[in-house]
DNA sequence: GATCTATGTAGAT
DNA sequence: TCTACCTAGATCG
C-alpha cells in the first residue's frame, strides 16, 4: 500500500467489511474503503498476542489488543472513494453469495455469447466470485462440457447451475474449504479412495488429469480454455 | 537450491 | 492471445 495510502488508514477504526465476488472492503470513518484483492498469490495471516516481526513484504497489518492480521501478495491493497467502489462493483456480476444477486442478469449475458460456458462463468462481469475450481466442478455436477457454448444453455440448466453454485460456495465458506463431491457420489461409495485436492477440498475433476473419473472410471481430460486449465469427463460431461 | 506452478486479472500486442 | 505482477508451497535434480 503506498504511504499515503496507509496515513488515510493508520490507527482508524475498522467500521464495517463487505466482500463482493472475490473483492474484499473494509469500510472506514470519512468514506474511506480499503479494497483487498488476493489475486492469484495473496494471503492473509493472523494470530493472537503480539505480531511477529513483518517476514518478506506485508502490505497490510491490522491489530487489535488481542489479535493481529498480516496481509503478504495481494493484486490488489488500495484505498479507495465512494465513487471508485461504485465503479468497481458496478462492473461485476451477480455474486452467488449475496443476497441481492440476480441470476437473470448473469443468464442474459450467457444466453447471448458463443463463448464456452466456462470462461463465461470465470468472467466476473457475468458472476462474481467463482474461481476455476467452483467453474470446473459445477460443470461436472451439471453433466455439461466446459466447451459447452453460453448460446445452448437453456434457462432450466442456468437455474441448476446457479443453485448448485449458491450452495457449494455458501458451504465453502462455512467449511473454509471447497468440496464438490456429492453424497451419492462419494469415492467411497464408488470403491474408490478420497482424492483430497491440494487445497484442502474433495473434488471430482479439478486437476484430476488423466485420472479416473469418480464416477464412471473414464479418464479425466484437461485442456486450456480462455487461458485457463479446464478438466472434464467426456463420459459424464458429454457433447 | 533451483525451478515450477497456481483458488487471478490488467494491460499490452 | 500473451505477459507481467507477486508469493509460497511443491517438485526436481
Amino acid at each position: 500500500m503506498p504511504s499515503s495510502a496507509a496515513a488515510a488508514l493508520s490507527g482508524r477504526v475498522l467500521r464495517d467489511t463487505e466482500a463482493y465476488g472475490k473483492h474484499l472492503f473494509h469500510r472506514y470513518p470519512a468514506g474511506r474503503t480499503l479494497h483487498v484483492h488476493l489475486g492469484l498469490y495473496g494471503r492473509f495471516t493472523d494470530g493472537t498476542g503480539e505480531p511477529p516481526p513483518p517476514l518478506g513484504e506485508v502490505r497490510l497489518r491490522m491489530t487489535t489488543r488481542k489479535h493481529w492480521l498480516d496481509l503478504r501478495g495481494p493484486a490488489a491493497c488500495e484505498v479507495l472513494d465512494p465513487a471508485q467502489v461504485d465503479a468497481l462493483v458496478a462492473r461485476l456480476g451477480p455474486d452467488p453469495l449475496r443476497d441481492d444477486a440476480d441470476p437473470d442478469r448473469a443468464y442474459a449475458r450467457i444466453r447471448r455469447s458463443n463463448k464456452p460456458l466456462a470462461a463465461l462463468l470465470l468472467d466476473q462481469s457475468v458472476v462474481a466470485g467463482p474461481g476455476v475450481i467452483y467453474v470446473t466442478e459445477v460443470l461436472f455436477r451439471a453433466g455439461l462440457p466446459p466447451t459447452t457454448p453460453g448460446r445452448s444453455l437453456d434457462p432450466e440448466a442456468w437455474q441448476d447451475i446457479w443453485t448448485d453454485l449458491v450452495e457449494l460456495m455458501r458451504e465453502g465458506v462455512e467449511r473454509g474449504r471447497i468440496d464438490t463431491v456429492h453424497s451419492r457420489h462419494t469415492p467411497e461409495a464408488m470403491g474408490r479412495p478420497p482424492r483430497v485436492d491440494r487445497h484442502g477440498g474433495e473434488v471430482y475433476v479439478y486437476r484430476r488429469a488423466g485420472q479416473s473419473c469418480l464416477v464412471c472410471g473414464g479418464a479425466v481430460r484437461t485442456g486450456i480454455l480462455a487461458g485457463r486449465n479446464s478438466y472434464w469427463c467426456t463420459t459424464c460431461q458429454p457433447d
